[in-house]
DNA sequence: CCTCCACCGGAAAGCCGGGTCA
DNA sequence: TGACCCGGCTTTCCGGTGGAGG
């Protein structure tokens, strides 16, 4: 081994780390308590015990911002009457699904079925199909399923509430027994729904407030004395992490990101204990690996969008569709790619305002026509790092960086 | 008050690479 | 092997539309 390397090993072995269990520090650590949530997991509890019984529970629908808890809750509440469950020997399965991770119909259904024991192609498959098998196994076993479906929203938005309206309505075809937890972050999501599907979805709602500063101050105090050794994080940056956190609309998950990231952050300089300099480090960071994950994980065309939006931004252009289509040709004709259309490239620029990367606004300039008026969400110098690290070809494309 | 610009954005359909099934 | 399905990406078509300027 390089001399080096093993000097940084060394180093690093004979510094004594501040982390004692990092793990408790991700998002998909779910920890014996949740401070302030004891409400919302003792009414969620009380939907979901009925089960407990073998009869079927009412549908609960769960609103919140992101970071406030809920697939927490659910999922801390969906552990709990499993394994009391397991007790009583019952066939009662429960399946937790990320619809925006899933995407479609046709993977929500077929994460349906493998939570019941069947298994499905992942694709071949006429939807409809698989949702006849899903039955047909829920009837032959009389199941019990309870399901969680978590950012239940963007499954609707994109792809309709046929699959809701099948699923609420599948005691009907005496096909066991199925309950559902939607969980959404949108609150105006309800419009999107089938009067039907939402009066049966929503048979009981759940509302999750915003924690506040103090609030997320105790669940950080919590995670603290898991994930740290004893006092390598000074009151100071909790209360930061805590405060910083508040501001964005009091985001749990925000906040224990701060407090991960500085203290990786600590731990790179072997500091031995994670100070307010750290935390506010962090979340510059945390930004910039956003900025630049997202751009890395985008496809061509619309990296070079956010190219062609930079470039006439630094050139003090105001950035109109229009004007970003012709600066976006004349990138694609350099390196001789082909140009999708101004209407994909409309579309395009709206999905990046999604991510988070551009701020489109729809605007009218009278008799000059009606337009998105287009910037960049990110302060320029960390566009450009990202953009500097995502474009293969940025020589060959005349993207001068 | 009307016109008309430069787009917006919905809908439908096509293409392609992945797959199943009989 | 051919019919058929999915999902992602894209094109084509086309009916809007806010408001400056006539």
């Amino acid at each position: 081994m390089s001399r080096v390397l093993n000097e940084v090993f060394d180093r690093f072995l004979a510094t004594p780390s501040i982390f004692k269990n990092p793990e408790a520090l991700r998002h998909d650590y779910i920890p014996n308590r949740l401070p302030h949530r004891n409400d919302h997991i003792r009414s969620l509890g009380k939907v979901l015990a009925p089960v407990l019984r073998g009869y079927r529970c009412s549908n609960v629908f769960i609103y919140g911002k992101p970071g406030t808890g809920k697939t927490a809750v659910t999922k801390f509440v969906l552990k709990e009457l499993i394994s009391r469950i397991h007790e009583l020997n019952s066939n009662f399965r429960a399946c937790y699904v990320n619809c925006r991770l899933v995407g479609t119909e046709y993977r929500v259904l077929s994460k349906l079925c493998s939570a019941v024991g069947l298994r499905v192609p992942f694709t071949g498959l006429a939807t409809d199909e698989v949702f006849e098998r899903f039955t047909k196994v829920m009837r032959r076993h009389d199941s019990f399923l309870v399901v969680a479906l978590d950012e239940i929203d963007a499954l609707v938005k994109n792809k309709g509430d046929k699959l809701l309206y099948a699923l609420s309505r599948i005691d009907r075809f005496k096909a066991g027994q199925l309950s559902l937890v939607g969980i959404s972050n949108d609150l105006r999501f309800k419009e999107f729904l089938d009067p039907r599907v939402l009066s049966s979805l929503s048979e009981e709602e759940l509302i999750f407030q915003p924690y506040t500063s103090t609030e997320l101050r105790d669940i950080l105090l919590d995670r603290v004395s898991l994930s740290f050794i004893d006092g390598a994080v000074t009151e100071g940056s909790i209360n930061l992490c805590a405060a910083l956190a508040a501001a964005e609309h009091g985001d749990a998950r925000r906040a224990l990101d701060l407090l991960r990231v500085a203290g990786e952050l600590a731990e790179y300089e072997m500091s031995a204990s994670v100070m307010e300099d750290h935390v506010r480090r962090a979340q510059m960071k945390i930004e910039k690996d956003r900025v630049s994950e997202v751009v890395e994980g985008l496809p061509l065309h619309s990296k070079l969008v956010i190219a062609s939006v930079f470039l006439l931004e630094r050139l003090g252009k105001n950035c109109t569709t229009g004007e970003i289509y012709e600066t976006y040709k004349k990138t694609c004709s350099k390196v001789g790619l082909d140009v999708l259309t101004q209407r994909r490239i409309s579309g395009l620029i709206n999905e990046l305002d999604v991510l988070g990367l551009l701020n489109a606004q729809v605007i009218s300039m009278g008799r000059y026509g009606r337009t998105k008026k287009v910037h960049l969400a990110t302060p320029m110098d960390v566009v450009k790092k990202a953009l500097s690290e995502a474009l293969p070809v940025k020589g060959a494309i005349g993207v001068d960086l």
